[in-house]
DNA sequence: ATGAAAGCGCTAACAA
DNA sequence: TTGTTAGCGCTTTCAT
């Protein structure tokens, strides 16, 4: 779109005024008569004149421009995270540009391109992996890491986190609460910080109760339901021991041990409880309903965002680090260890 | 962040040369001796000098920023597009910022705030709905309709979209082939384009195989699965002809309908065929896997952020208006019609 | 309460 | 090939 034909000038000179007194008008500024307001808001409504917002943010410094930088948009829980934090950025007259950056090249690259060339204010990073987690945001630059994990000890930045550790201990208590004592665990890619923690929490809640953790019926993942599908079979066909119960790390995941289950006629819960992590909108038509705990995802972003315009509006200072408790909902695909069951197949 | 402090006039003292040599230097300028490029290059190195965005902006009046417009940024289908046109955006050196539009009225705020004001130089558009289309896209803006349907009488901006028509003929087609006559559709909101146009696409099937639709077989959903799974049980349970074959207008509504099945124990697909629209990640892990057509997403944000910077850039003009086939995937919750089964449910 | 002047950092049009 | 002169549209001093 060409520029904008219509200026402050053209308002001042149609209100009769200079442009300064049109800039005050529409800053809200009290310094204006409210006649002469009246009549530089009547020049405005007649001429249909919008700010340049360019120009405004060349002269004051500022873009109201946040971004969002996270691996990818379409994964339900970051498209969650950006969708809340656009919501308060909006109401907080900011705009918020979401981006993914699949690698560390094109975070560099976009680390040039959005803060150090100005265009952005702030920048909210969704940066899951464990390795270099604010990986060279720019000194001077409010940052806020969300979802990903605990980056507590980043120098600059808040954040505003899930409580994986957590997450993992109440998703493992609840199956050792149903009797089972062999409980398995489909994990997420290794190098990210939320699949660590979860694993903490899996280990501690199986410490607490006196159980110990077979290494063998612990498997890593890569998030798709592709994966646990393949891993269940695995696990399933081919390991000696089979576990009762299965903690996957999240519900795509479990999803494919679903099907997996399914294929091998298996009875869920009866012979294996399933518990995964997010609660993805289609998790109660899955077969059967999934138990899982449900991570408040936009309200990461909401928060998220709310802290970073409260630092660059400086309102408040940066080292603030919120987590975000996750709930469990209890739906079908976990029940109570029956030995009987669980070891004929005589159904 | 605080306005990067190193500019042009820095590189320029630091090198010896005038601003504007700088400034051809960034911009690649073939008016340049090597010798001075290279001076110039190496003071910028030195000085980590990188380009003030909003000030070229200022100057150029272009700022280099797409907007993406859509219901929502969760739908995996609205983020599906938005990814791609990012990565054809970013790949051209523009940005796009992506933002929701729920109702009219945030729309019209952000043609203010993104078009009028200046933010962006060209919008797409996602607006599946029948109502005004274009909803107020400023005059001269350049625009692309995404996806939602054929606005093909819009008298600016191009389009790309599905072929909606296609997709439900398809969809339809292939449960006739498999024997089905009694068959029934669970729509999406009436108001969207794509739901008329696949409705169409549904009547014209039938008719060309010289089957009659039943309007009692014709409900309308909302598109998420709780609505496909409600309709789902009021058809079969209430109504006096049962279909024996069910085409769904999106996915997620399909996973409803098979949960439904699945709790009144009904065979999929010996009893019932379903078809959906979409093929989401998670098609293939549902009970049973899901018949459904592909929508390549990624292509309708690819092509309309192609479309949209040639537009931009002037290379071509606006009104090309492009289309998207749909391709079947067959998976099992589809079958022949066995007349004995779908009667009798001794199973 | 209002206005005049001076930029913000860059590019465009013209000169040299 | 390079430098000079003007802006882009707005906000911010500082006067008045």
């Amino acid at each position: 779109m060409p520029r904008s034909k219509v200026t402050i000038r053209d308002v001042a000179s149609y209100a009769g005024v200079s442009r300064q007194t049109v800039s005050r008008v529409i800053n809200a500024s009290e310094k204006v008569t409210s006649e002469t307001r009246a009549r530089v808001l009547a020049a405005i409504e007649q001429l249909g004149y919008q700010p340049n917002a360019v120009a405004r943010s060349m002269a004051r410094g500022r873009t109201g421009m946040l971004a969002c930088i996270a691996p990818n948009v379409t994964d339900y829980t970051f498209a969650t995270i950006i969708e809340g934090a656009q919501a308060v950025a909006r109401s907080q007259g900011y705009f918020l540009l979401s981006t993914t950056a699949p690698d560390g090249e094109t975070f560099d690259y976009l680390m040039d391109q959005l803060v150090k060339s100005g265009r952005v204010d702030g920048l909210i990073v969704i940066q899951p992996y464990i390795e270099d987690p604010s990986h060279g945001v720019p000194a001077g630059c409010p940052t806020i890491f969300a979802g990903g994990g605990a980056h507590a000890n980043q120098q600059v930045g808040g954040s505003v986190v899930l409580d994986d550790m957590a997450a993992g201990y109440t998703a493992t208590k609840h199956l050792i609460q149903l009797g089972h004592q062999s409980i398995g665990m489909i994990t997420g890619p290794l190098g990210e910080v939320c699949v660590q923690n979860r694993m903490t929490g899996f280990e501690n809640a199986l410490e607490d109760s006196g159980l110990e953790s077979n290494p063998e019926l612990i498997v890593e993942g890569d998030w798709t339901a592709s994966s646990g599908y393949h891993i269940f079979r695995e696990l399933w066909l081919n390991r000696e021991n089979r576990p009762t119960a299965l903690f996957v790390q999240n519900d795509s995941m479990a999803v494919g041990v679903l099907h997996a289950a399914e294929e091998l006629a298996l009875h869920i819960p009866e012979q294996l409880s399933i518990i995964g992590i997010d609660d993805i909108p289609l998790a109660p038509y899955f077969h059967p309903p999934l138990t899982t705990l449900r991570q408040d995802f936009a309200e990461i972003g909401r928060s998220a965002a709310r802290m970073l315009i409260s630092a660059i509006e400086q309102k408040q200072t940066l080292q603030r680090h919120e987590q975000i408790e996750a709930a469990l909902i209890q739906r079908q695909s976990t029940g109570r260890y029956h030995k009987k069951v669980a070891l004929n197949q005589a159904f």
